[in-house]
DNA sequence: CAGTATCCGTACGGATACTG
DNA sequence: CAGTATCCGTACGGATACTG
């Protein structure tokens, strides 16, 4: 697999762009989409193990990555109900280059905090 | 170059990674980012390159990505002043795994739309 | 269990005016 | 030119209570 495709940035594609990159911005996306990589999962495991997610802002992330066609639902009815989310293969295609994101900033951690510190400390006005 | 480090993902460290992530997240970072990768840019030149941002917004995400170390800020004291922004070798080393980000979003637009379009059909309340 | 409905604070970001 | 300072609306997200 080769790193092709320059990624064109012509205005008009770039809007398109910047908005499909918002989604992967919002607080909870990147994390629910990394926890889903590992496997499928019911709601009430993600609230778990996504740490300091609200039921609110789960269900908000889980609804607009389903309507983005990343994630599918798929409900068991019993008592009491199940219901199990997955990534798509689109959501697994995601995942590649978000993980990459998640190396860099793994790997890179210590040098931004180096970098702020260093901001910081020349102090502008005290 | 290997794909390498599996991005460990314990709940301390992602923290931390999620933090990185969220100065991605913000609106004008990733744009700015793209810009400055092909060459340095004066400030006026950002503001009017990068569409639609405001003086103010431009400003503090510069302020964020130079405490960050992914941007650098060369004052010239002329008159008019002139300052130029470029990226850093850290900020060039982030601006891969964001093209390829970019590249994903610009080649699965078409996708995502059309799931978005599905499950908005699917009305649920009318 | 897997949600929905409300309420409510705050952080983000735009518009505008001013400045070394 | 390259900013800073203010003001101000809205969208994001948390807490809490309730439900099929």
């Amino acid at each position: 697999m080769e790193v092709t495709a320059p990624a064109p940035c012509r205005p008009s594609a770039c809007l398109k762009v910047s908005q499909v990159l918002s989604r992967i911005g919002d607080k909870w996306s990147v994390l629910v989409i990394m926890r889903l990589r590992e496997r499928s999962c019911r709601f009430s495991e993600l609230k778990r193990e996504v740490d300091g997610i609200s039921q609110r802002m789960l269900t908000l992330t889980l609804r607009n990555l389903e309507r983005d066609g990343l994630v599918s639902r798929t409900v068991t009815p019993s008592i009491p109900p199940r219901v199990d989310y997955e990534l798509t293969a689109l959501g697994h295609s995601l995942a590649e280059p978000v993980q990459a994101l998640g190396a860099w900033a793994f790997q890179n951690m210590a040098q931004i905090e180096a970098a702020q510190a260093h901001y910081d400390g020349g102090e502008r006005r005290p």
